[in-house]
DNA sequence: TATTGTTATACTCTATAACTATA
DNA sequence: TATAGTTATAGAGTATAACAATA
């Protein structure tokens, strides 16, 4: 083939790009992550965006839809397709109040609270995989970094910024 | 109002969620680091996913468009769409490979090559910015901590995950 | 009138597949 | 027949805005 040279099959030397800098890594490191564990969690039929779902109901439960979209930082309806989603796979009821038949009070079903364990034990192991570079105290030293970095940076709850839209 | 006790406005002692492991940080920090370096570079008219095909044609210039599909790990019309944006902007030629009319050589223009140094200096800005909570010493550790992973990931080049699907 | 939730709609991003031009 | 690039199309995900029910 005459066009080798500008196939990308890089017979050269490979232009080493110049070194990249902690934020460029841990946005690149932090996708990998996010990636990794959307792939684990699929085998139980749900998204990550389920997983945050799920938490913060099973952190409070009976919590409105509205009070979630205040939370997450989205706009109301998206909260209806997610919650009609969990609710079609059975790991989420709407209740109605009967106090303010206006707004529901949400609560994880048996099967819901199942597959909340099960993804604790796939954090575990997710943990595990992206930390395996690292020994005990490494990967202590990193939380401890990265605490630091998410309390200066306003991400002091468990919300992932996800959920607000991507930038790619 | 009646339903205070479900609107999220929590007057309780804050349903303290678990602590999170090392991977939902990285994620967490990771999406917080990209979704402010987009807003930092929006001011340039870029795009994060621009930023990285620029960076790739200016470390090898002429490169063709397969190439770059091959490198990201993307279809050959992606990259036609993210060219077709630089082009419009001003920030990328296509010039006719004489030799092989089928492809491309890529190449910056002048404004491409200002629009990347400038983009330089944004970066710096942005790395003082997530890492404004650690010290020199904490900055370098969290470095050679991220490269660790990276690396045993297989994520050795400068390439980001998210030019693959997002898991949002 | 205000609040909770829903529906209808549109926009963006991305992949798939068919297609053109060139080799 | 194979390769580089393009176009057409469809699917997901998400926001906006209008709407219904309830307060």
């Amino acid at each position: 083939m005459s066009t080798e040279q500008q196939t990308g099959h890089d017979g050269g030397p490979a232009p080493r790009s110049r070194p990249r800098g902690a934020a460029f890594l841990l946005s690149q490191v932090g996708a990998q992550a996010a990636t990794r564990f959307a792939e684990r969690i699929s085998g139980l039929g749900v998204l990550p965006s389920d997983v945050g779902l799920l938490r913060m109901i099973a952190g409070r439960p009976g919590r409105s839809q509205q009070s979630l979209a205040e939370e997450l930082g989205v706009v109301p309806s998206r909260v209806v397709s997610l919650v009609d989603g969990l609710e079609r796979k059975g790991l989420v009821e709407r209740q109605r109040n009967p106090q303010d038949r206006r707004n529901y009070a949400l609560h994880l079903t048996a099967e819901g609270t199942l597959v909340m364990s099960k993804m604790r034990e796939l954090a575990t192991a997710h943990e595990d995989e992206i930390c395996a570079a690292l020994d005990d105290d490494q990967r202590a030293q990193l939380t401890a970094l990265l605490e630091a970095i998410a309390a200066q940076q306003g991400l002091t709850s468990g919300v992932h910024p996800g959920y607000r839209k991507a930038p790619w």
